[in-house]
DNA sequence: CTAATAGTGTCTATTAGACAGTATGTT
DNA sequence: AACATACTGTCTAATAGACACTATTAG
């Protein structure tokens, strides 16, 4: 026996079990603009979510979420701050770590376990300075008895995959996600992209988290349209107003332009 | 380069990143009674941790989380269930992932990263199967001005330990955890321990958890004694009653023998 | 003028909170 | 009878849903 901890420690044998890898997967949500052609109406708002195209194997050509290794020296939640820094180029991101996937063949190179994060940008704020392999896909998503199915689509490239929802225990609200359909997404990173929009959708009515993807100036129109296309519904005006009026604070900055009367611009109330 | 998928395998070089150890702990919660000396009152309930004394080191004499390492060879959520398997000799037991806790230093043996799981149970249904180093813990918890205090305690210990809550952004609800008072909990269990209370009070609003830690049957009152003891706070009868209303059904058995009207009891809709 | 959005008033339905009152078994 | 809990009725307050109405601009 040990006569001490620093005893104890000095003689610790760290390979008694076998060490595996672990990666971060970062999902980077935003809001993009798709321009109308009806000088009237306003731009439809679109959800959208950064993938990169994996040029090595494995899933080489797939699309996958941007990640990498966990430094051994590093803290965990570090991890995905280094890579959204490399990846976007901006620091002080909105980021929540989402759920930790370790099923053992998810990655066929060896064991490998993922934490994986959501991070919430407004995408008008980034530079150019996005790494080259990496774009922007807008999210459609529609669900027909627990089968979700996901459409992701931008200008380079369009597909789809669906999943199962299946209850894990009658007494929750957590499912078990069955990938049935998919040929572009790299890994199980299908999972971690439907875990992360229902856990903002979720958020959404509780928290303020919307306000990250929003620019600093915003009408009630605009946010409503965001609030819309997460949520999957219209909403009725004035509930949402009502909702969110405590939440925003008026400005003096008029937005004129639209075919239409013109609308104050709101920000989010700093308090 | 590689020619195909294959090949890349291969010759894939798995120790190219530092690989590291990767725990699970688990937050077994139960519900205790505490017998009363007054014939008319009801046993007062009491929320309740399983927590096991480390006989090795590090941390010897500390208390901890049942918990131990995930296998190469085992999925992720494999892991907890097992040592559920082991510590409590039943199965089909509801458990839910917590969080993946991984700072550099939060095990003084070398890097270790553990993803913690929330376990509900009905401890009356434990056979005394249970490993003679755990024992249950009633849980008393007091915030002010954003410090939590919990004090656990037992027929062989008790003790308390402070954790203050910050703020992470104002957009949200979460939480940074940082411990500011504790000399009996091993590790970083502490903040586990406030995790998995903090979720499972805000699940007990929109599920059904609590019926993972009920008997088959239950009178209202004893239901309404654990949400009560749960959020930290009373509630009144007929809201309570409503809410409840559409997840139990009355049966035709009725519990006698306190020192006032009896009550029927009734058990979790199976719908 | 028209189409489209901005913004408000108000009625109704639903839900939550509060309190009072009745019912009943054990000592 | 007294106490403690069981259980219900009902009033009120707060919130959500629905619809109608007015306001204002670019073309």
């Amino acid at each position: 026996m040990y006569k001490s901890e620093e005893d104890f420690l000095r003689n610790y044998n760290k390979d008694e079990y076998e060490k595996l890898s672990l990666t971060t997967d970062i999902l980077i949500f935003s809001i993009s603009d798709n321009k109308t052609t009806n000088y009237r109406k306003l731009n439809e708002k679109l959800f959208s979510v950064l993938l990169v195209k994996r040029n090595t194997y494995p899933f080489k050509d797939k699309w996958c979420l941007p990640g990498g290794f966990v430094r051994i020296d590093e803290n965990l939640e570090d991890a995905p701050k280094r890579i959204l820094k490399d990846e976007t180029n901006i620091k002080d991101i909105y980021l929540e770590q989402l759920y930790t996937f370790g099923d053992i063949n998810r990655d066929p190179r060896m064991r490998i376990v993922s934490t994986s994060y959501m991070a919430l940008i407004d995408k008008n704020r980034l530079n150019d300075t996005i790494n080259n392999d990496a774009s922007w896909f807008n999210i459609k998503k529609s669900e027909d008895n627990n089968i979700v199915t996901i459409t992701l689509e931008n200008d380079i490239d369009c597909f789809s995959f669906k999943i199962k929802k299946i209850l894990k225990e009658k007494t929750t609200d957590r499912y078990k996600f069955e990938i049935i359909e998919n040929n572009k997404i790299a890994f199980d990173h299908c999972l971690v992209i439907l875990s992360g929009i229902e856990r903002l959708k979720n958020k959404l009515e509780y928290t303020d988290i919307v306000f990250n993807m929003m620019p600093e100036y915003f009408t009630l129109g605009e946010l409503q349209q965001v609030y819309e296309i997460i949520l999957g519904k219209k909403l009725l005006d004035p509930a949402f107003r009502r909702i969110i009026a405590n939440k925003v604070e008026k400005t003096e900055i008029i937005k004129t332009g639209g075919g239409h009367r013109p609308s104050y611009m709101y920000r989010y109330k700093n308090i």
